[in-house]
DNA sequence: CCTGGAGTTGTCCTA
DNA sequence: TTAGGACAACTCCAG
C-alpha cells in the first residue's frame, strides 16, 4: 500500500485538513508520495499569468518540502490516467485530497474514486476549501438558500470554532526515507503579472499587510479602484496558498481589536459571498451554462463579435470600461467595482451574452474561481439568483464619476487620456476639437468614440427584459 | 398556510 | 445642491 497526498487547490502544508489526516494515518515505514498533477484539460481556460502564478506557488512548495527532506512530485497528465498508472505501478494506493466543489471536479473525482475502489484502492476527500459544507447551510425546511442575506445570517448563526480552527499539520512526522520520488517537472517560462506573485510567503505577506492596514477601513475603501483598499488575496485563496480559515481568523481577531467593527464585517461578508456562490453552484449545477432564473434563457442576446472584440481590448470609448479591460489584459486582475461596471456594460449596453464575458474573464483572471465568476456574471446580467433587478442598469459615466472621480484609475490604464482634464475624463468625446488638441488626444483617432450611446441602448434593453417578464 | 418585510454594490426625476 | 421617492413587481424566507 502506497499512500498518496494529492495537492490541488490547497498549495500549503499549514492548516490543510486532508493533509492533517494523511499525516495522522501514515505509519512509520509506510511508503508515501506527495503529488501535484498538472492537468492538461483544465488548462484550456488557464491564461498564461494564471499558470505563472501556479508555478510560483508550486516552486515554493518544492523548495520548502526539499528543505524538510521530501520530494514534491509534479506530474503532467490527466488525473484519471495518472492514477491508473500509479495504481499499476504501486499496486494498492490510498489517495488523500481536499474536496473540490465545482460540478466538473465532482464528476472527475467520482470517476477516479470509482476506478480506484474496484482495484481495492481508495480516494478520500476532506472539507477544506470553504468554511461550511454545501449541505450544512439550509433553510429550516431543508432546502438550499438562493438569497444571500438570509444565507449569510444562517452562516453567522451556525459558525463555531470547529469551522475556522487551524488544522494541525505536523509534516515532520512523515519519515523522509519513506518518501517516493518520481518525475522531474519542467516549468515553462510564462508571462508574469506585474501585480501578483504566487506562493505562500507572498500570500501571508498580503494577509498580514491587509490585517495591519486595510481590514479596518475595508468598507470605506474597497469601492475605489485607484485605492489599494482590497486584500488582493483572491488568487491565494483560490490556489490555497492561504486558507479560508486563516482569513476568517484574521477578521475575527481584528474585530475584537477595534471598536467599530462595521468595516471588518463587510470583508467577512465577502468571504461569505464566496461560500454562497460555491453553495449555489453545488445545489444548482445547471448555472454552469444556463441562467439561474430559467425564464431569462429566452433572452435573445446579441452575438456581435466586432463589438465583443472592442470590449475585450478596451476600445469601447467608455474610459472606465476600457481601463478595466486593459487592467485585466495587462495584470490578469481587475478591481471588483470595475468588474461590475465592465460586466454590466457588456450585458446591458452591448446586450452580449454573459457567457461570452464569463469565458473571457475565465481566460484572463489569475484569481478565477468558477463559482464566483459565474455568480458575478449572472448577477450583472440580471439572470442570476439574487440578481440585480433588470431595471437597475449601471450608468458607466455616473459610476466613473462616483468611484474614480479624478480619473486616476482611468489614466493609469488608458494612457492616451493621460492629459485630459478631470472634468472630461469620464466622457472625453464631449471635448471640442481645440480641447482635444490641447490635451493631445483626438477622439476618433487616438481614442474611439463611444461604440453605443448609453441612454438609447438602455431603453432597448429594458424593453427586452420587460417582454420576457410579461 | 398565511403574511409581510426584505432583497450587495442604482438611476433619475422632482421639489 | 441635495434629499426623497418612483422605478416594477416578484420571490424568498422567517415568524
Amino acid at each position: 500500500m502506497v499512500k498518496i497526498f494529492w495537492f490541488r487547490k490547497d498549495l500549503r502544508i499549514f492548516d490543510n485538513r486532508a493533509l492533517e489526516h494523511f499525516i495522522e494515518d501514515t505509519k512509520p515505514g509506510e511508503k508515501f508520495l506527495l503529488l501535484y498533477i498538472k492537468n492538461r484539460n483544465s488548462f484550456k481556460y488557464f491564461g498564461e499569468m494564471r499558470v505563472s502564478f501556479l508555478y510560483e506557488s508550486l516552486k515554493e512548495m518544492v523548495i520548502l518540502l526539499k528543505e524538510k527532506g521530501y520530494n514534491f512530485n509534479i506530474i503532467k497528465g490527466d488525473s484519471p490516467i495518472v492514477f491508473k498508472e500509479l495504481q499499476s505501478k504501486y499496486g494498492n494506493i490510498s489517495v488523500y485530497a481536499n474536496r473540490q466543489t465545482e460540478p466538473y471536479s465532482i464528476e472527475r473525482d467520482k470517476a477516479i474514486m470509482d476506478f480506484l475502489s474496484t482495484k481495492g484502492s481508495s480516494l478520500k476527500l476532506y472539507s477544506d476549501t470553504t468554511l461550511f459544507e454545501p449541505d450544512e447551510i439550509t433553510k429550516d425546511d431543508g432546502n438550499p438558500y438562493s438569497v444571500f442575506t438570509p444565507f449569510s445570517r444562517k452562516c453567522l448563526n451556525l459558525i463555531s470554532e470547529n469551522h475556522y480552527k487551524s488544522s494541525n499539520c505536523k509534516i515532520e512526522k512523515l519519515s523522509p526515507e519513506d518518501n517516493i520520488s518520481s518525475e522531474i517537472f519542467k516549468y515553462e517560462d510564462l508571462k508574469k503579472s506585474p501585480l501578483f506573485c504566487g506562493g505562500r510567503t507572498e500570500g501571508l505577506r498580503l494577509l498580514k499587510e491587509f490585517y495591519k492596514n486595510g481590514l479596518d477601513k475595508y468598507k470605506s475603501q474597497r469601492d475605489f479602484p485607484s485605492v489599494k483598499g482590497t486584500s488582493f488575496l483572491s488568487a491565494h485563496l483560490h490556489f490555497g496558498t492561504v486558507s479560508i480559515r486563516e482569513c476568517y481568523r484574521a477578521a475575527l481577531k481584528k474585530q475584537k481589536e477595534i471598536k467599530n467593527d462595521e468595516e471588518v464585517k463587510v470583508w467577512m461578508n465577502e468571504l461569505l459571498w464566496r461560500e454562497f456562490y460555491y453553495h449555489i453552484t453545488h445545489h444548482f449545477p445547471y448555472v454552469i451554462n444556463s441562467s439561474f432564473k430559467k425564464q431569462y434563457d429566452k433572452l435573445e442576446w446579441n452575438y456581435d463579435e466586432k463589438s465583443f472584440k472592442k470590449w475585450c481590448e478596451g476600445k469601447t470609448g467608455y474610459p472606465i470600461v476600457d481601463a478595466g479591460m486593459r487592467q485585466l489584459n495587462e495584470e490578469g486582475w481587475m478591481h471588483n467595482r470595475v468588474r461590475m461596471i465592465t460586466a454590466m456594460f457588456l450585458t446591458k449596453d452591448l446586450f452580449i451574452d454573459w457567457r461570452w464575458g464569463e469565458k473571457y474573464f475565465a481566460e484572463k483572471l489569475i484569481d478565477l474561481d468558477f463559482a464566483s465568476n459565474n455568480g458575478g456574471w449572472q448577477w450583472s446580467a440580471s439572470t442570476g439568483c439574487d440578481a440585480q433587478p433588470y431595471f437597475r442598469i449601471f450608468n458607466p459615466y455616473l459610476q466613473s464619476q462616483r468611484f474614480d472621480a479624478k480619473g486616476t484609475y482611468i489614466r493609469k490604464y488608458v494612457k492616451e487620456l493621460k492629459n485630459v482634464p478631470d472634468k472630461c475624463i469620464h466622457k472625453p468625446d464631449d471635448m471640442n476639437k481645440e480641447q482635444q488638441v490641447n490635451c493631445g488626444v483626438v477622439i476618433g483617432k487616438d481614442y474611439p468614440f463611444p461604440i453605443v450611446e448609453h441612454k438609447s441602448v438602455k431603453e432597448n434593453v429594458l424593453n427586452k427584459f420587460k417582454s420576457i417578464t410579461k
